[in-house]
RNA sequence: GGCGCGAUGGCCGAGAGGUUAGGCACGGGUCUGCAAAACCUGCUAGAGCGGUUCAAUUCCGCUUCGCGCCUCCA
């Protein structure tokens, strides 16, 4: 069945054709690593995961670049600040966004660039579009794109280009541009950069922001690809400057479909320092929640509805999570050791169905987690379940969780006193010694953890 | 002001012009030394006002409310 997307640059469903074979080439705008990415961030960025892996569940051959943005006015500023040379200063944050990704169990993509790393094919880009007149220099050695000269200008975000030049806000310090609108491909340089400088057919300078991104999509996808992802936020200007500068330098279509995901709201205000809403995946982490737990927040909502993120939500996450838990460990154990797979019961096949339905229909995630939980209710009810029966359940599992990433369980690790407490209140419980099997109930719930009985033994889990 | 998105049961959140979404919470039941968990089961909503239709929560219009973008925020 085919892949629907909503494509922005149409703002209606589109069936995904990959433009060569079935190799799915797709940009995927990155993290400004001058700090730790916030939940929204990893919004955005769960929202490309779910993506790809939806992709690769459909047999799409995936190359996923994601720029991480290492020089900027704000990674400047943050290296100044801390005495750090840019370069160690970004790389604090690099780091954490892989450890991030890891915690939220994100799948990596193929490509990594840094902006520092890619400033010779900035360069290149923006000498193409001097020699096609749609680059200027300003007195301050800057260089600017004339979006005069891109007729197409504005078709990304729908613009109204004659609305345009009057209105809005218009910084008032630039007036070394032909017209307010247009946009910095590299920056002269500037007192304040210290020794963040690069050296250009134009002079020293660093690279304007959307120039980045146009650079690394070409080198590593090619002058046209599939698919271009981002925030909302990135409609105008980021993705209209980039089409201008791409298509405007190498004269073919940048990218055929773009897709963005809507912004993350905490307890429905936007997440702000001042409100006091604003939230590292690590301070969430620091409140007892897990990667997991997070995972399942941020994957839940369907990516173009902004998304609110709660702590109550966070808590009823966990009791969904348990529910699935419970189900993949009765099938685990009821597949025991068994190595040939039976046939996929129907409710099974069901879910199956339906969850690629959900999913094909611009990642529906709603309908497939309602497909999802639905299986669960149906197969609670098939148990007792044989073994080779079980085995294909327990592999369809495997495979849903390829592409949501939450289903299957940490393992626990329980400490080894607290097992053999455990089965010594199994013991005492044969023997009826209930006044024993209480006191080491106790005594577990006082080392942190509960134990519960369950038909296969009892079960410890961390409180 | 311009462009765009949304409003569903206690909370969160889908699809479908007529037939059960789902999750959490809550009530009932099964199981159980106790307890917990689990499982089964119940809970039938769709901002307001008009319109189209045999039929609308679903399509159209208006109103109200909320949110986003409008030059370097995912």
């Amino acid at each position: 069945m085919s892949f629907k997307i909503y494509n922005t640059m149409s703002r209606s469903p589109e069936e995904l054709v990959p433009l060569k074979d079935n190799h799915v080439r797709m940009y995927t705008c990155g993290p400004t690593v001058y700090n730790y990415a916030h939940i929204g961030n990893y919004r955005a960025y769960m929202f490309e995961d779910l993506l790809r892996r939806w992709l690769k569940y459909k047999g799409f051959k995936v190359t996923q670049v994601q720029n991480l943005t290492d020089v900027d006015d704000k990674t400047i500023r943050g290296s100044r600040e801390s005495g750090l040379p840019l370069r160690d200063y970004t790389q604090k944050y690099k780091d954490a966004f892989f450890e991030d990704l890891k915690t939220l169990n994100i799948e990596p993509a193929e490509f990594y660039p840094a902006a520092t790393d890619c400033i010779p094919e900035m360069i290149a880009i923006i000498e193409k579009l001097f020699t096609k007149g749609r680059a200027y220099k300003s007195d301050d050695g800057s260089v600017y794109f004339p979006i005069d000269k891109f007729p197409e200008y504005g078709k990304l975000a729908r613009l109204d280009r004659e609305g345009m030049r009057s209105g809005a806000r218009v910084a008032q310090d630039e007036y070394d541009k032909e017209n307010a609108a247009d946009f910095a491909l590299w920056k002269g340089y500037d007192e304040a950069d210290g020794d963040v400088v690069w050296d250009s057919p134009w002079g020293k300078g660093r690279p304007g922001w959307h120039i980045e991104c146009s650079a690394m999509s070409m080198k590593y996808l090619g002058e046209t690809f599939d698919l271009h992802t981002g925030g909302v936020d990135n409609i105008f200007p980021h993705h209209e400057d980039e089409i201008a500068q791409s298509e405007g330098a190498n004269g073919c279509l940048y990218s055929k479909y773009w897709m963005h995901c809507a912004h993350l709201q905490v307890d429905g205000k936007k997440m702000s320092k001042s409100l006091g809403n604003f939230y590292t995946l690590r301070e969430i982490l620091e409140k007892g929640f897990t990667g997991r737990e997070i995972r399942y927040e941020l994957i839940g909502t369907h990516y173009r509805q902004s998304l609110n993120f709660t702590f109550a939500s966070l808590n009823a996450n966990r009791a969904a999570l348990a529910r699935l838990d419970e189900f993949y460990a009765k099938v685990k154990d009821a597949a025991g050791n068994e190595t040939s797979a039976g046939e996929l019961p129907s409710w099974a096949g069901e879910l199956e169905k339906r969850f690629a339905e959900a999913l094909d229909d611009d990642l529906n995630i709603a309908g497939g987690l309602g497909a999802l939980f639905d299986g669960v209710h149906e197969g609670n009810k098939a148990f007792p379940m044989n073994s080779k029966t079980a085995l294909a359940v327990s592999n369809l599992w495997k495979k849903l969780d390829s592409v949501l990433g939450f289903l299957m369980p940490p393992a626990a690790e329980v400490p080894a006193e607290l097992i053999q407490m455990a089965e010594a209140r199994v013991a005492a419980k044969k023997a009826k010694n209930f006044a024993e099997a209480d006191r080491l109930r106790d005594a577990i719930t006082a080392a942190g953890w509960t134990v519960q009985d369950t038909p296969t033994g009892p079960k410890l889990k961390k409180v």
